[in-house]
Parts: C-alpha cells; structure tokens; sequence
DNA sequence: ATCAGCACCTGTTGGC
DNA sequence: TGCCAACAGGTGCTGA
C-alpha cells in the first residue's frame, strides 16, 4: 500500500500529534511477529517519550527522548498507522501504543505483512535504504551515478530500495510515463536525457501526491483514517484497457519484477 | 554476485 | 448465484 507519498503524509500528521507523548503501555499480536527478528525488546519502549516523527524511505519512524532509540514501522502492502485520540478498538489491530490521557497509537494490518523494528543509530544504515529522491545533494549527476551500469529494467531499478528509498509500484510506473520511457528499458542504457527526464518526473509526481495526501487505491488511510486523492490524478497505474489521457491509446498492463506494470505505448519509448 | 520465483497473509473482484 | 483463480500499494529468502 504505501509509498513515499502516503508515508511522508502519515508521519507529518503524527509528529504534532506524537510529539511530547509518553508510551505508557505496549500490546501486540506476535503472530506472526509484528517486531521483526532484528528489533530490540519491546518493553524498552515502556515509559518512553517520543520526540519527533520523520520518514525514511517507507518506514515511518518514531524517535525517543535524546537518545539514539528509534521505531521504524514499514506498513507493507495493507498496513495502517492511526492515532486515536480516545479509547476505541480497530479490526485487524497487531499493536496498540498506549500513549497519554487515552490517546493511542495502532498499528492495524490484515495482510500481517507490516513490521516494526525497535533500534538504536540511524535509520538510513541500520534500514539498509538508499538516498531519498529529495536529496538536495542527489542531481542528475549522482543519480545517474547510482545508476552505473546496471541491466535491469529501469522499473525494477526504481523498485529497489538500495538505490533510492521510497518509490514503489504506483509511483513507477507514473514517473515513468512522465518521463516518456518504457518499464522494460535497460537502466543503465537509458540516455543521459532520459536520465535527467526520470530524475525529474519522479520528483514532480512524488510531490504531487503528498499535495494530494496519497492514493487511496485500495486500503490506504491516513493517521486519522482518512483516504487521500491523488488516486483520481494517476495517469497509468491501474488504467489497463482505458485511454491515455495524453493521447487516446489505450493503457498496457504487463507483469515485470512479478508486479502488475502500466504504461502507454505511444507516449513511452 | 545476481536475480527470478516464491513465500508470507487475507480480502476483493471478475470470469465462467 | 456460486465457485475459484487471479490479483493487490512490499520485501526477504532460496536456489539456480
């Protein structure tokens, strides 16, 4: 379910609201582990006041006190993060923060693919992800760099989070038909142009989206429960069949890197 | 050292 | 209407 967009709009919601709370109390649902097999003690968390919340890459990350203590929750493909201000029980719910004066934290998931992961040290080593596409120092330069050489597709390329952290399947295959390139292209044989058309489209669609807090295409909500609405604004993903809004040609849907993959064939070479 | 393919889960949808 | 296969925003492991 969430990309960087939708992640980026749920961790600025919850840092006001987070912010100075105390966890007071911790309870989950451990099958199949919710904490992944890398994370500290939960009970650490006991007690604890959180200090900021920011994304990396797809994980939304809780920061403590001063100290180097840090809960990375990635949500996977159904997983939602809400914060409630008042006592209330959620279906599908895998872990409940209880924070002050009944407020909560929970961390709901149908699919149980979600996880947390309690640690100490900073977030893009410890999470193994790769330079975020805001970068102020990442230019057409050094993302060309990250490319090199590379023979896999380009889609799958951006897919991969060692490289850049937080673009997935829906903001692929939009970033590309902005850039005008196909899936399939071999990134490492992708023009110097068509690199610098990439680097940019990505971050004009990625900015885009957070304006319009996310796409809603199934399950994702926001911290408060709320779908986004740049699902309505999607130019290919999930169109297969229905006409390109730039040209009339119907959208293609293959299978690449074992994903559902949309593109136009006359607007992307 | 890569990388395709599958595994992990549950719910929804579309074809017959 | 009913059944069942295919599919879903992601990633981690395995074996070639």
């Amino acid at each position: 379910m969430p990309e960087l967009p939708e992640v980026e709009t749920i961790a600025r919601d919850l840092a006001p609201k987070l912010r100075g709370q105390r966890i007071r109390q911790i309870r989950y649902d451990d099958y199949p582990p919710v904490f992944d097999r890398h994370s500290l003690s939960p009970r650490l968390l006991r007690g604890k006041r959180i200090s900021g919340v920011e994304r990396a890459g797809k994980f939304v990350v809780l920061r403590f006190g001063a100290e180097d203590l840090r809960l990375a929750v990635h949500l996977r493909m159904t997983g939602q993060l809400l914060f409630l201000p008042a006592k209330r029980s959620l279906p599908y719910t895998r872990a409940v923060f209880d924070l002050d004066d009944g407020k909560a934290l929970v961390f709901a998931d149908v699919r149980k693919f979600g996880r947390m992961r309690l640690f100490a040290g900073e977030p893009a080593a410890t999470l193994a992800i790769g330079t975020d596409p805001f970068d102020r120092r990442l230019d057409a330069g050094g993302f060309s760099s990250l490319i090199a050489r590379r023979a896999t597709p380009v889609k799958a390329w951006l897919l991969n989070q060692r490289y850049l952290g937080g673009v997935g399947n829906i903001y692929a295959c939009e970033a590309l038909f902005y850039a005008g390139i196909r899936p399939k292209r071999r990134v490492g044989k992708l023009t110097s142009a068509e690199r610098s058309r990439l680097l940019t489209a990505l971050r004009s669609v990625l900015r885009k989206a957070i304006r319009h807090r996310g796409s809603s295409v199934d399950d994702y909500v926001d911290a408060e429960g709320l779908p986004g609405a740049f699902q309505n604004r999607l130019a290919v993903y999930g169109r297969a069949g229905m006409q390109c809004r730039r040209c009339g040609t119907p959208i293609r849907r293959i299978v690449l890197a074992q994903r559902g993959t949309f593109y136009c064939p006359h607007c992307q070479r």
